[in-house]
DNA sequence: ACATCATTGCACACTAGTGTGCAATGGGCC
DNA sequence: GGCCCATTGCACACTAGTGTGCAATGATGT
């Protein structure tokens, strides 16, 4: 249907642009091809030569920020770790990068919503099968349906990433976890009450 | 510095197409005057004789719904009320009207951040504050700083409303000052875990 | 019947961004 | 030197949206 490998052979600038993209439209979802050519260093047609279109780059960056986060979810949560555990570890892993996939949240909404979604689409039902998995094993609450509870946790890991917490000690994947999923469950959770 | 009162007297069409730039950018933030219009069942031209560009059109609505969040907010948590009561009180007098307001956090990303997010820094100044007020008398946890407690039980309102809870019988109030706010405090919070 | 006024329809100018074509430029490599 | 090729610079056409001007329409109230 479409060239693999479209563009000039320098995959450096390839990537270098998704990376700056990245970065751009995390910050301003409607930047625009110059305005991502500029951050990058490159002219504006030099964009074109590696993406035929904007919403091209859109796509491929979102395709590769989605690959990122399942790569580091299929590393975090195998099948045989405990659904608690595996959650905390996988937003614990995420939480130092959360400045590159900020950008999903931000164009959810916007031109390209249906590919986007289309694209989270599969991180987010294994996210709800895993905490559907810890449901059935009475370590996460019912207080919510797992798909809303899903989301719930996951989207407040990127509010909490807008809030300057990164330069504090706090384990944030853990307070989710406790807070949020836990709601209900018996059994000592005081693990992460640091006094403040 | 700018008319209080600008465009024709009607201000029942007003009033309209503010409802209805509410519903449609609540959606599509990026939708032009042309489908506002449309939506409300008159022509662009006439949206321009009550908002003379469209940047006034969206300041004014958020304006407005700001506005009405705040009331809402004095309504339910005045300062004699207990923190917890207050805050929960509040999410559940919103929301029934998250529809309504979704258009903010929409809109926040985007051209007109900065003007909305200066409308919404008093609500979620007065919001932090609450937060703040219930974890000085023991009711809120300290797991986290109070203005990210604040943004998170915040924002998860409307993540939640976003997930066709609404049609659901869970008190979503309950649920999220239960989980994120109490976290970590002693007495009886069982209130809300219905078994499913 | 008349005046008022919101609304319409259509014209226009303007802007900002997209996407393309093509001839230079210039660095790296054989 | 000579080739390759990524990048540049500049041209252009095209689109979509904004904001304005103005005359026509039509409902409402007197």
């Amino acid at each position: 249907m479409q060239k693999e490998s479209s563009g000039p052979r320098g995959g450096d600038t390839r990537e270098r642009l998704l990376d700056v993209a990245i970065e751009v439209l995390g910050k301003t979802p409607d930047a625009g091809m110059g305005e991502v050519a500029a951050a990058a260093g490159v002219v504006r047609r030099t964009v074109y030569g590696y993406f035929p279109s904007r919403s091209e780059l859109v796509v491929a960056l979102a395709r590769r920020a989605v690959d990122e986060i399942t790569a580091v979810l299929a590393e975090a949560a195998p099948v045989d770790k405990a659904a608690d555990v595996a959650w905390t570890d996988f937003i614990a892993r995420l939480w130092p990068l959360t400045h590159r996939y900020r950008v999903l949240v931000a164009l959810r909404r916007g031109e390209f919503g249906a590919d986007i979604h289309a694209l989270l689409g599969t991180v987010e039902q294994s996210l709800a099968a895993l905490v559907a998995r810890g449901q059935e094993s009475g370590a996460f609450g019912r207080h919510l349906p797992a798909g809303s509870l899903s989301q719930a946790a996951w989207s407040a890991v990127f509010t909490l990433a807008d809030d300057d917490l990164h330069r504090t000690e706090i384990d944030v994947s853990a307070v989710i976890t406790t807070s949020l999923l836990m709601l209900g469950v018996p059994g000592p959770r005081a693990k992460v009450l640091a006094e403040r």
